[in-house]
DNA sequence: CTTCGCTAGTACTACGTATAACGTCGTTGA
DNA sequence: TCAACGACGTTATACGTAGTACTAGCGAAG
């Protein structure tokens, strides 16, 4: 039988025959030089034997801190912010942190405190831009903020990891004017976030260097829904562009459907682009080329961003590269 | 400027000018009849001021519980497990718990320990069975577990909370044989897991009891890639089946490619379907007949089973309704 | 005028851990 | 012979909270 209470260190000092002082130094790592290696090692067996557990808030309450990150997500309905907590794990598990996931509740329900939630003491935050809800409760915290995905430079984040999205949008658009695409419609998302903002002006600049004519716009929400309504009403002008750049692979997807939809044919008669990979990118036929962003990289860099802050060094902005994928749904424009 | 030290139940109350036991009896509504209403109020008053958030690990520590709950599903990489962690967040939110989220890095990298990622006091478990590997960790661990999607009565969950799996498996087998299949192929998904094996023997017992001919079957990985190898095998057998049956919606997905891929078409040639309903099967084409779960009310339940544990009632096993939804995918076979 | 009861609080303690400060030996150098 | 020292542990305390047991004051009942 389990016992009802779960062991504590003095359990363990008893069951070891020493003090409660001597377990937790032998425990944490601390003894050597002020414990024997043998009564070390019987120590260590007691706790193992009674199956120990250090009590987590008693020791978050001693320490003062709980070396433990809050990672702010949007709500998790697709595969990518799912890969950046990876990566935060990885270097978490590593490092010897804890993580405590959130993900924002935006447009699911009303959002809980994010610190009430976490139930744990927290020392530091890691969140994605997207999550703009739950950041206003979090900003008059005090903790260290690593913001992912987000401008660079403002406060309150001490430091920022960014994909470089503007090479990224660069390549697609050189990508589609290599091959002889010069009406070009901007899928965009229709969301106030710099993360877009950046596509845009990436996009428009290319084209412009390449002295070929600005892209047109037509704004989209989120969803494969949105983009395919918003592709729709890019179709029906005239003259038709040849190519659809969308803000994400969700949208990308709308548009393929919207382009299907009209009679007409990806990549033959319109050509589709995305941006993310998702894991969508491949599931849809045909596959798109996209913007490879590199998701767990994002969490691990962000993380360790943190650690950084913890230790007292200046983490800096980080800029993450970024890869074009050309996929079935790009093509040489008819004609 | 904010302090560097967070205010403590102490600051407060010298703010207030009452004791710290004044404080922490107002601030958890405890002092009805033992605290005037004016000074009720200034305690309020002080505590918003300084910006107040009792410390969550003293508070676990002294009670010895914290109403917390470690919810574990798998790698996150779908929409449908964040669909089940917002209808566990709506309730925890109603009934004033915290939830930790531990996304099993099945396959991802080495599973870090789900205690000490979670950095909190949990005393409860809400599992799905797919995250097997922590689940180990987990079972010896005394804690009140519920499971979702699991075997029911098998210890040592003290509850399971399951959608009508096999329901819905035999409205799949029913819409098809409605519309006239009767050489069916079950694409099923290679996992050792309940529920897979419900889906496949409620296909049998409905097919059996139409006087169908039995399924054949094909076992896939639970990928796209997965589902199109299977598929093509599927497709290759004589007499070619006119109906797949995917354990799940990636799976259908795949299935669709493999049948174009062969330069036949869907519906029309072969028909599809899929299971769960997830974002993708509306993103495809065609859009995927498939069985509706109801993912936010499965988290929603095992929530309240929690509860219900922690309240002493036996909250028993519990399962919910599904339901199909058909689309582009299914139509009645060529000839 | 005592005693009871009620209101409106306060003092104090325990939760489990980490660590600073403090013994207590046996050994060694002068 | 004795102080000094190192090796090995222990004692005691604080972290912030919740709540139990207590007290002080005061009006009313006896």
């Amino acid at each position: 039988m389990a016992q009802a209470r779960p062991p504590t260190s003095r359990d363990v000092a008893e069951a070891a025959g020493v003090s409660q002082a001597t377990v937790s130094l032998v425990l944490r790592d601390r003894w050597h030089g002020r414990v024997s290696p043998a009564r070390a090692e019987s120590v260590r067996a007691a706790a193992r034997e009674l199956g120990y557990r250090p009590n987590l808030a008693a020791r978050s309450l001693r320490l003062g801190r709980a070396r433990t990150a809050l990672v702010v997500v949007p709500a998790l309905t697709g595969d990518f912010f799912g890969r950046v907590y990876a990566g935060a794990a990885r270097v978490a598990a590593e490092r010897d942190l804890g993580l405590v996931l959130y993900p924002s509740p935006e447009g699911i329900g009303p959002a809980p405190d994010p610190f009430a939630s976490a139930s744990a003491t927290l020392d530091g935050v890691l969140a994605s831009s997207m999550a703009a809800e739950a950041l206003a409760a979090l900003s008059d915290a005090g903790l260290p903020l690593v913001m992912l995905d987000s401008e660079p430079g403002r406060a309150p984040a001490a430091a920022t990891v960014n994909p470089d999205i503007a090479a990224g949008m660069r390549l697609v658009a050189a990508h589609l004017l290599g091959l002889g695409h010069r009406a070009i419609t901007h899928v965009a998302a229709d969301v106030d976030s710099w993360t877009f903002a950046v596509r845009a002006g990436a996009l428009a600049e290319r084209l412009a260097a390449a002295g070929a004519p600005p892209a047109r716009t037509e704004r989209a929400p989120l969803t494969v829904r949105g983009g395919l309504l918003a592709a729709e009403r890019a179709l029906a002008a005239r003259p038709r562009p040849t190519a659809l750049v969308c803000d994400d692979d969700v949208l990308a997807a709308g548009a393929c459907k919207a382009v299907r939809r009209l009679g007409l044919r990806v990549p033959e008669d319109v050509s589709v682009t995305g941006f993310d990979d998702l894991a969508l990118a491949t599931t849809v036929e045909p596959e798109l080329t996209t913007v490879s962003l590199p998701a767990e990289e994002l969490g691990a860099a962000g993380t360790r961003a943190l650690l950084a802050v913890w230790e007292g060094r200046e983490p800096g902005d980080a800029v993450l590269p970024v890869r074009l994928v050309p996929r079935g749904s790009t093509a040489a424009p008819p004609g």
